[in-house]
DNA sequence: TGCGGCATTTGATCTAAGTTAATGAGCCCG
DNA sequence: CGGGCTCATTAACTTAGATCAAATGCCGCA
């Protein structure tokens, strides 16, 4: 349930844990050292926006360092954040010609930038490639389900505990987590208000499942609790 | 925001949609006639099972008619409903070898079943055949993404207006629509009760948005509201 | 045509989470 | 070092939607 490295944005290019026994290697090639050649770095600072929704889609992303909301905005302005990428993980990959969620740095980010149609001709003349970003894509798919999961049947105890694992795993940090986010974002990413949000961790805390020393650090006293909390 | 038709688990291998601008034949073979060749038709009744969570993942499906629902379980019973699948729509593909959620038949239904092993060898063989399950792939997760937002954020009254205009689109009809699911698996679909569902489909009715004359057919007569009530 | 069973609808409460509001804790900058 | 931010926390109250309960309607079948 709470296991969802293999699920999210994940996966560096370095070490593909797919079950394609193809090489990485075509014709003496290093595909992905192609790739990484025709990206240029950018930076952004907190709260900086890298794309917004319905600009034109005409390059897409990979996080060096630090930490990116994928946001969605309803009319009235509530909030849905639908991904969190951390270092390693693509982002804003092409499925139209426009963007469908904007793109904006959690704190201090750096990011790989792909053009599109350099991307697109590496990948027309690399099965290997799009064979890997088709795996990448497909556990992206399988995240996303456990989310829906998450948000259309889960209590606001169970969100928090399947967040907490979640970043936990993703920060392979098993006793600690460090969460570049607000509890804003936090909320907006379960579906939750941000007092929902401080409230379930108050009680987690009252409980001694966590401890909390600062705003942004968490310390897990007893994983199991949590782990029992959103077991499927 | 209605428009999920693009984004689901749709788009026919015949009528690609992409900005792929590959051609369908390579070298003269077409690639997806081959996939047909490699697939079996099987069929299921009402409620059947296609493949259960945890079952080995050996092959992948597309339905030919009916319609076919993705479900998750909770350990308690609730149940999620991640996808509605209908005549062209692709489900099942692998990944990981096992799979993480089942399948089921709402209605009767058939579907062409297609060997994991022989569907691998093609692909290996046809980037093209990637190239396309990869852009389709894609689509999907865009439309995980608007359902993560119907989840996390909308109202049970914009829950149920999006699930009809959704529907709607993927069947192609305007003015009419045909239910194959029950109330309960709307309800499912959309993190919500029966009851609730019912509630607002009464109010809609009350409302003179829709017409009901039987429990899984309705007629829209104000689809604009509908579309108010979900713009983003 | 009438009967049994299931799905749907409606109504009456209940409650988890939202809303509103007040307080506290960092922390940045002068 | 201290004042004024913003963000987080806590508490009091409200509410949308869940739960519980009771019709109602519909469909297959004898």
């Amino acid at each position: 349930m709470y296991a969802h490295r293999a699920g999210g944005l994940d996966s560096s290019f370095e070490h593909p844990d797919t079950s394609s026994s193809s090489s990485t290697r075509a014709g003496g090639l290093d595909v992905f050292l192609a790739l990484e050649q025709i990206g240029g770095r950018r930076s952004f600072a907190r709260d900086e926006a890298i794309y917004a929704e319905s600009d034109p889609s005409d390059c897409w992303y990979r996080v060096l360092s630090g930490t990116v909301r994928i946001c969605k905005l309803l009319a009235d302005g509530r909030r849905h954040i639908a991904e969190f990428c951390f270092a390693g993980d693509c982002f804003g990959l092409p499925t139209s010609g426009v963007r469908v969620a904007s793109a904006e740095a959690v704190g201090d980010v750096s990011v790989t930038r792909y053009p599109q149609r350099a991307a697109d001709r590496l990948i027309d003349e690399n099965p290997l490639l799009v064979r890997r970003l088709y795996d990448r894509t497909l556990r992206e798919l399988t995240h996303a389900h456990t989310r829906m999961l998450v948000l259309g049947r889960m209590t606001a105890s169970e969100r928090v505990a399947s967040f907490l694992l979640e970043i936990s795993e993703r920060q392979d940090a098993p006793r600690v987590l460090d969460l570049a986010m607000s509890r804003s974002d936090v909320a907006d990413y379960l579906g939750l208000t941000i007092e929902t949000v401080c409230r379930v961790l108050s009680g987690f805390r009252r409980d001694r499942i966590i401890a909390i020393p600062t705003a942004h650090r968490i310390e897990f006293h007893h994983r199991d609790a949590l782990e029992a909390l959103c077991e499927t």
